[in-house]
DNA sequence: CGAATGTTTGATGTCCATCAAACGCCGTGG
DNA sequence: CCACGGCGTTTGATGGACATCAAACATTCG
């Protein structure tokens, strides 16, 4: 077994959040095999680009990045946002080539997962090929969210539902689901809401105003989250990428 | 090898969409094996219920169904179409429940295949397992296509959008790609886009008056495809769930 | 420090939702 | 066969939520 200079997915803190659970140690070493460690990307730079060769799938380790769908006019849509221990790239085994550009939001380290290797250990190990279908399901089930979300809600309920949404996420990590840093922009925000960056500022101020959240440019606190949930309207575990 | 009352894959007229191309015969029959046919269901008629237990993917191999998924506030969003040769269920694999009800827009037949036989299979046929996964990647790429429309693209670009996706789909099925009866209400057009019926009803007025469609009721022909190319704004192939 | 980028706030406009009503289609039963 | 009721569709009038345009302000980074 070779040994990986930034350490083996047996000693990861996110093993919980992207390897299935339950996953023997004796299975263990395979997966560590295939994992390529790269160095972070510094923020702005692209993981890779839309519509490049499909390779490998990505987990996150440490960062965050935004995914972007540029069409053929080019108008963009920021597609979602990906956290530690979040899975990037599924989407583009279908085509062998990249329906999306991925771009860090702040530098970030990953593991690559050569694809190839990826089908062969889903082969033989049946609870890690269980996972990566469990992965994909849980993409799709959470852009039908977004869908709906996009579909049928204001831009009040949009963003409640987003703050909420990354609330949940961070909690899944550990982290704290009240005050985090937002490492995206007002406009990536906006982006992916199918709204505007002026909104969004309001809507930040309205929220201040209403005692609803504090913040300092892209430091949130989350003050009520009943409220916040009162006005999503959802019960909610939409967008979230982790189980 | 049992025979079944409703034929074989291997008769299928859709197993070039709802199988792996080059599915050898010596495999196939494994395949057959799991497959359960169904009686139609009629129209209106649920397929499975948002939040009922999954046990079953399925393949549409006559007729169409809509998705849709219900809010706590009784909103309810159509998340997609599926038509013959397509797949249904598989946003479910991830919570073991279905995240959205299935209707049908019309007498409609299917065939039945149990995840957990669904999942053996893919343990030991890889091109299979590789069908499943391109499948899953697709529609996430699909998803993210729609997010695209819903959160960038004014009502006359979202409809033109997907007329001609619904005609891409049509033609990937040997159908008449610029003539065909729409089995969803204008209602079900507008919520799924994120707009109204009145909106969709005045658009297809519209179009028509431009000369780039016809319709009557539910009977559409597409008179200028390029108009509404040009109109959608995107080279295109969104929305699609089918190579 | 200064330029570039991101954020806030205000004034105005518009696309589409909402409300309302008539019309057409289609299946049911007299 | 036609009358009827229900549903889906069309069309019009009005209004509102959010985009757009514009400018000041804050933050970041070379």
């Amino acid at each position: 077994m070779t040994i990986h200079a930034s350490g083996s997915c047996d000693q990861c803190s996110l093993k919980l959040l992207c390897l299935p659970v339950g996953l023997p140690d004796s299975e263990l070493w395979q997966l560590d095999e295939i994992v390529q460690r790269r160095r972070p990307i510094a923020k702005g730079q692209l993981l890779f680009r839309m519509g490049a060769p499909f390779h490998s799938v990505y987990a996150v380790r440490t960062g965050s990045l935004k995914t972007v769908l540029l069409a053929d006019d080019g108008t963009e849509q920021v597609t979602g946002f990906t956290f530690a221990g979040e899975m990037l790239g599924l989407d583009a085994i279908n085509r062998s080539r990249h329906p999306v550009s991925a771009v860090a939001l702040e530098s970030t380290s990953l593991c690559e997962i050569p694809f190839d290797k990826l089908d062969l250990l889903a082969g033989h190990l049946p609870s890690f090929r269980q996972h990566v279908m469990r992965t994909m399901s849980r993409e799709i089930a959470s852009d039908e969210s977004l869908l709906a979300l996009l579909g049928q809600r204001n831009a009040e309920q949009r963003l409640s539902a987003f703050l909420l949404s990354l609330s949940m996420r961070f909690r899944a990590r550990g982290l704290m689901a009240d005050h985090f840093a937002l490492s995206m922009s007002r406009a990536d925000i906006a982006n992916h809401l199918g709204l505007t960056q002026e909104t969004i500022s309001r809507l930040f101020t309205q929220f201040r105003k209403q005692g609803l959240i504090e913040i300092h440019t892209r430091d949130l606190t989350l003050l009520d989250l009943d409220s916040l949930h009162r006005i999503a309207g959802i019960r909610f575990e939409p967008l979230s990428r982790i189980a």
